[in-house]
DNA sequence: TTGTAATATCGCAATATTACGATAAAAAAT
DNA sequence: ATTTTTTATCGTAATATTGCGATATTACAA
């Protein structure tokens, strides 16, 4: 055991796990900042602004892309980011959702 | 090495991953929206409507409370769980912001 | 071609998460 | 008082994530 019972609950519950666990580390955060406030959205950037090595970068751009949240374009020899609004409304619909709930009457 | 590097990072993207962390599970999906839809918002309801043994929807749900995205209120013999608005509202806006973001032209 | 710059992947050690049976704790019912 | 019901915690095995050095890959430059 230890493994996560994925199977057991619908698509759209484990899509949504998915990308919240795509947005579930402070590095991968400070990834969407940057592409959201820099001009530039090229890897080199990423890994020159943020205090991690450039393997381990490359790993977290991995995730976010995989998740669907940045997708990147080849621009000459590197590689340039950019945020994938779709994926992220799908969260956030969720979101606003939930914070539009208005709690039962019988407790809480 | 492997520990996840929090210190790195601001108050604020540490906390935002700490939300989509708890969220970042399809069985905590599926308890919040069990939460949103239902009346009952009773521990044992939850239990009974998850594939997992009551030990791990227990872990589960304090994930969520120690995230700050439900909160449990003594109702007798049992506990009843509730949304947190304002803790799910800081991911949602910041989703919100992202997902009304215009690329770059540059790229992409 | 040979070299250099930019990203990605591999392999590994440290740590964290997931799941659950067993057990504890606390209130309600008998 | 004893039993039952409800929830939490402990211990542990299986698995996943994090971080990085080393190395591969790919494109441009000289």
């Amino acid at each position: 055991m230890g493994a996560s019972k994925s199977s057991a609950f619908t698509k759209r519950q484990n899509q949504l796990a998915l990308i919240a666990k795509a947005l579930a580390h402070p590095a991968r955060i400070a990834i969407v900042e940057l592409l959201l406030k820099k001009q530039s959205c090229v890897c080199g950037t990423i890994v020159d602004e943020l205090p991690l090595a450039q393997a381990t970068i490359s790993q977290h751009l991995k995730e976010l892309k995989a998740a669907g949240i940045i997708k990147g374009s080849i621009a000459g020899n590197s590689i340039c980011y950019c945020l994938e609004q779709k994926t992220i409304q799908t969260l956030s619909d969720f979101l606003n959702q939930l914070s539009t709930y208005t709690s039962p009457s019988k407790c809480c």
